[in-house]
DNA sequence: CACATAATGATACGATGTATCAATACGTAC
DNA sequence: GTACGTATTGATACATCGTATCATTATGTG
């Protein structure tokens, strides 16, 4: 029923800047540079961070390249328990992310009970269901293990 | 399974200066008028909103205030989409919230299978869950009527 | 009343973006 | 390759959502 997708190989490396010239932007060297550092990270940053290690591009670029690169749907956006974002490179199947409020670390799951619920919950709620929201937040087990971290 | 519980009566106005006297704060006339304002909103809000509306009231002030009654339960902060924060004042119940993305308007839903489907998720994860996040985005009745709204 | 302390407000600051706009790079047509 | 129109960039300013600081003020208690 739940599949820990962490085990599973990530969908193979996409080349994130054919899939921006695919929608007809221009494959610019700035946002060669912005979507290579994200290929090489990928497990859980913030646009600040990705600015800083790329002091050579300006920082409504970084801001602009994930931007498009999210509604792409190949980034994710998630919430810190206090609404601090952070993104993720996406997989193909829909999931969901688990934060550990300690160290921050992201992992993802999926669940298809999940979603059946949901479809339920939409379908006795008045109005059209355009999308949800859904983080679980925990503390790892790295985290537990240094009780003091 | 599940419950509008927009239809039930909201937890009968508790008193909220009264939650914060009984947590050792003062009742000062800052807090006195801020309570005020939401006991008298609790539709769902913005913290910059409530300010213009309390010139008499430092800004500071009442962000202090509502994180006040944020950690004493009496408020629920929930993200947009786009993750932009919106406030509402909470029930006893634990429960989720629906967004309209055309209007703002936020509703409340209960339903006991999401609970069991997420502790059960829980269980078969790494870590201990010590929270989650989930809001259902859509379009209400209302603005469906107005399609060009 | 006096005193210790909690609370306030002004201000500055930090994080997370978006708007503007002149300068530049890019793709295309020749 | 050149010229041209347009997409993109970067600097800057601005907007939102908060928090830190700190001198001043209000509050509760003895």
């Amino acid at each position: 029923m739940i599949q820990d997708i962490n085990t599973t190989p990530r969908t193979s490396r996409p080349d994130l800047l054919a899939i921006l010239e695919d929608q007809g932007y221009r494959p610019t060297n700035q946002r060669r540079d912005v979507v290579s550092l994200l290929e090489r990270k990928g497990e859980g940053f913030t646009v600040e961070e990705v600015s800083e290690e790329l002091p050579g591009v300006g920082r409504a670029t970084v801001y602009r390249t994930i931007k498009l690169l999210l509604k792409a749907g190949v980034l994710c956006k998630l919430a810190l328990p206090d609404g601090a974002p952070k993104y993720i490179m996406a997989r193909a199947e829909h999931h969901h992310h688990t934060v550990c409020v300690k160290c921050g670390t992201v992992g993802e799951f999926r669940d298809t009970t999940v979603e059946r619920v949901l479809r339920a919950v939409g379908a006795e709620i008045p109005g059209e269901i355009v999308g949800h929201r859904m983080e679980l937040y925990l503390v790892c087990l790295d985290c537990q293990d240094r009780p003091e971290g």
